[in-house]
Order: structure tokens, then C-alpha cells, then sequence
RNA sequence: GGUGGGGUACCGAAGUGGCCAUAACGGGAUCGCCUCGAAAGCGAUUGAGGGUUCACGCCCUCCGCGGGUUCGAAUCCCGCCCCCACCGCCA
């Protein structure tokens, strides 16, 4: 949801801020209907505070006067049932109307209506030079025993996997090591619940547009989360957050679960693309005149990652028309894989500003009022795609593959070979 | 799984049809007085959302949520959501 009050106030800046996606539909009858409905409003409250004087004088009057105030009172209240269904309905109108308008993108955001219009802004790490012909991390992981994926079949279905032996060390000690830097960055480490209810998928924004991606537990309608940002943003609903201990910042560790419903036939096979799998994610409530620096912050610890992890990558900027609707600004980094010679998303950083604070009502107080806090997450690591990424980046002609330095400490062993 | 109890402001809690909604009472917080300083004591302040106005202000809504009865509902009726306690089971 966007703020109506600058939609209102300042439609000029909305509706530019809009034409870097090529304009949104919608936008002037929201306009209209915003007028419409306090101009009904306002019809309807004056009757209220007429019906109000008239009740309260009842309780005042003398006996032999009250039958005929009570047939006034009656005769308001009856206009009032009258006027207020319209109300409701343009109520109802006006706020599912809004509801579709989306975020405004950032002034930084570039132009642009899909993913083609995306931008590369850097590349970091370039490729490795491999004088061999690099695997996949299909076949690396298979040669080297850290997962079966044919065996899940038989317990789960395709996209699951078992994780073993080394690559579970591997896995326990990319997260350690994730965490501590992250909270050497201030940031609080949680296990948050994966189960929630129906609200929080609401208050996040995962629902109702993407409702067909998650899980549900039908017995005791609950869904289980594709991230951690979920239960972390709902923590906080209908609070107001003192303006000292902003911002606030999570580092969530959570299995995630996705039902990749509608991308049958890609990635099938290993790591890429399963419908569970673990992440540590950043989240932060920041104050919102300091919501951009918490973004670089997010960012830049993604960036620092995958450096001290040896993974080339490069940032990709989403253009407006490829932002969802939440987000203000979006930026992912992708892995290059050497073995699929193909990019890989790894992280994604989002600034959602007030967006979803608003559905969620996460305040700060401030001077004379409160006003509503930004939002922002970015994967730190997903575990999985950040093991194909090390696979295939660190593979050596043998077949065995390389531990980076920095994480050679939280493994343990400088490297995995095949059995 | 069984049986009860309960959702009122920052917290606890009273309120069973108008005299109880900024909302009793207690606590907390903030400011002031007192003090060398503090504690104690005394005094004052302390909810959110919305409409309207240049502004002072005025008005509307909110007692878990949604309906109903009534001139009038925290209070009566119906439906839903959530929480807690005890017993049973359980890593």
C-alpha cells in the first residue's frame, strides 16, 4: 500500500515516479475514488455527531419530553442506515483499488518495464581460469557423495534432496560463519517459526498475489514460509518502536519452503531449485529518513560474502517494471557456475520503505506523531545455491573440490574429495 | 485429546444499557518542586487512526474481530479469531 496522502497531495510525483515502469494502470481512478469517498465521509460523520447530540439529549430530558426526542433520534438514525452502506462499499472500493498501486521506485532505480531492462552494474571476481572442463554441481556433488537427489524421489518427490557428509559440515559452517559477521554488524541472530498464520503472509505481502508459491497445513491452517523475512516482519506488527533501538536488526536462520509451482522441467536436477532448503537472511526495521544506508549496509555485507567466499559475481540492478510491487529498489547478485557457464541468483536485496510497514503497522514515534518505519531484507546466504556456487568455482581437475580460506576455519578441512 | 478461564490504554485492572471512554483504581514513563546530589514525598502530563481548518480548534471511529437488538451497547443476542490455566500425551 502507498501512502494516499501524497497520492493526493502531490499526484505529479507519483505519477512520474510510476512512468519509469511505463506507467500504472489504475493510478487516476484511485484519485477519483479517494475524493469520492471523504466527500461521503465527511456527509456521513456530520450525521453521526447530529445522531450522537440527539441520543445523548434523551438521557437528559425529562420523562413527559422523551418520546418525541426518541422519534428524532430515530428519524437520524434511520438516514444514517441509510448513507453508511454506501460508505463501506466505496471503503472497500477504494482500498482494493489501492491495494494494486505499487511501490514508487527509488530515483536510482533504472527505467524499464521486464527483466530485460535490467542492469549489470559491476562484475566482480571474473571467471576462473580452468585448464580442465568444469563439471557441473550435479556431477561434482554425485561424484563426491554430498547429496542424493534421486533417493528424496522415493521419500519426497523431485526438487528434494539429501544433504551428506561433507556438504552438511559445509552447510553448518557457511551459517556459522555467516552469523558471525553479521553480528559483527549489529545484527541479532534468530530462528524465527517457519509455520505462521494466514495474517502474517498478508502483512508481508506474500499473499494474496503469490498464494500458490507456499505451503499450507491444512489441519491447522497454517503456511509454512518461503523465508524468514515473514515471521521476522510480523514480529513487530502493531508495534511502535522506540526510535533509539532503530535500527533493528535480524539475522534470521530458517529452513524455506516453495512450491516452484509453474517452473516444471527447470533446474530438476541437484541444488538450484528445491523446495526446501536453508538461508540466513538480513532483515532490518530502520528509521525511514535512514533507510538507504541501512540498504548499502545490507548490501555491502552480501558483496563481503561472497569476496571472502571466492564466488565471482556480478550486481544486477532491476529496472522499475521488474520490482514486484513491494519494492522500491531491488538488487541481486548473481554467481557466474563455470560448470552450467551460466549466472545464478544468489542473493537479493530489497528496501520496501514504508510499503509493508503500512500493511503491518511497524511505527516509530516521532516528534509531534509516529510515523511508519522502512523495511528492508537481503539474503546473507542460501545455503544451497551457495554450495553450487562454491562446487563449481572451486573444482579442480582431480575432481576434488576447494574450501575458500575464510571458511576453511568453520569446516575444518581444506577440501573435499571424491571417496 | 479433555476441562475450565479470559481478550478494556505502556502494564495490571474496575466497569453488566445513558450519570464510564481519555476510560475509575494501582503501577510505569516524562516534566516540575524539594535536595549538594539521589531516594522518598508533592504536583502536572502521558493512546491510536481519520476528516475538516491558514491556524486555535471542531468533529468522527476504536473496549479481540464481524454482524444483530436499541434513540443509545464495553455491557444484551449470534458467529468468528486469539490467548491462558489444569489434566493426559510428548522431543
Amino acid at each position: 500500500m502507498i501512502d494516499l496522502r501524497l497520492l493526493r497531495e502531490h499526484p505529479e510525483v507519483v505519477r512520474s515516479a510510476y512512468a519509469k515502469r511505463g506507467g500504472v494502470r489504475g493510478m487516476d481512478r484511485v484519485i477519483e475514488l479517494d475524493e469520492e469517498y471523504r466527500a461521503r465521509l465527511r456527509e456521513v460523520e456530520e450525521l453521526r455527531a447530529e445522531h450522537n447530540r440527539a441520543s445523548k439529549a434523551i438521557g437528559q430530558s425529562p420523562p413527559e419530553q422523551r418520546p418525541q426526542a426518541i422519534a428524532q433520534a430515530k428519524a437520524l438514525a434511520d438516514r444514517l442506515k441509510n448513507t453508511e452502506p454506501a460508505l463501506e462499499e466505496l471503503t472497500v472500493t477504494l482500498d482494493t483499488a489501492a491495494a494494486y498501486l505499487p511501490n514508487l521506485p527509488h530515483e536510482s532505480v533504472p527505467p524499464g518495464m521486464s527483466e530485460d531492462d535490467n542492469v549489470v552494474e559491476r562484475e566482480v571476481g571474473g571467471a576462473p581460469e580452468l585448464d580442465f572442463e568444469a563439471l557441473d554441481h550435479v556431477a561434482l556433488g554425485e561424484r563426491l557423495g554430498i547429496f542424493d537427489g534421486d533417493r528424496a524421489v522415493k521419500t519426497s518427490g523431485s526438487r528434494f534432496v539429501y544433504l551428506l557428509g561433507a556438504g552438511v559440515m559445509l552447510e553448518l559452517s557457511l551459517v556459522r560463519f555467516t552469523m558471525d559477521l553479521l553480528v559483527e554488524q549489529g545484527f541479532t541472530p534468530i530462528v524465527p517459526p517457519v509455520l505462521v498464520r494466514k495474517h502474517a503472509m498478508y502483512g508481508t505481502g506474500f499473499f494474496p498475489a503469490d498464494e500458490f508459491e507456499y505451503y499450507r497445513v491444512d489441519a491447522d491452517d497454517l503456511y509454512l514460509t518461503g523465508t524468514s523475512e515473514v515471521s521476522i516482519a510480523a514480529m513487530r506488527s502493531d508495534e511502535i518502536l522506540a526510535s533509539e533501538e532503530l535500527p533493528l536488526r535480524y539475522a534470521g536462520f530458517s529452513s524455506c519452503f516453495r512450491r516452484e509451482a509453474g517452473t516444471y522441467g527447470k533446474d530438476t536436477k541437484g541444488l538450484i531449485r528445491v523446495h526446501q532448503f536453508d538461508k540466513i537472511e538480513q532483515f532490518s526495521f530502520a528509521h525511514p529518513a535512514r533507510s538507504w544506508d541501512e540498504y548499502e549496509r545490507i548490501r555491502a555485507n552480501q558483496e563481503h560474502i561472497l569476496q571472502a567466499l571466492e564466488i565471482p559475481y556480478r550486481v544486477l540492478v532491476m529496472c522499475a517494471g521488474d520490482l514486484g510491487s513491494g519494492a522500491a529498489k531491488k538488487v541481486d547478485h548473481e554467481a557466474w557456475l563455470p560448470g552450467a557457464r551460466r549466472y545464478l541468483e544468489l542473493t537479493s536485496a530489497t528496501n520496501a520503505t514504508d510499503y509493508q510497514a503500512r500493511r503491518l503497522q511497524v511505527r516509530t514515534r516521532e516528534e509531534g506523531g509516529t510515523k511508519l518505519v522502512h523495511t528492508l531484507n537481503g539474503t546473507a546466504c542460501a545455503v544451497s545455491r551457495t554450495i553450487v556456487a562454491l562446487l563449481e568455482n572451486h573444482q579442480r581437475a582431480d575432481g576434488s573440490v576447494g574450501i575458500p580460506r575464510a571458511l576453511q576455519p568453520y569446516t575444518g578441512f581444506d577440501e573435499i574429495r571424491p571417496p
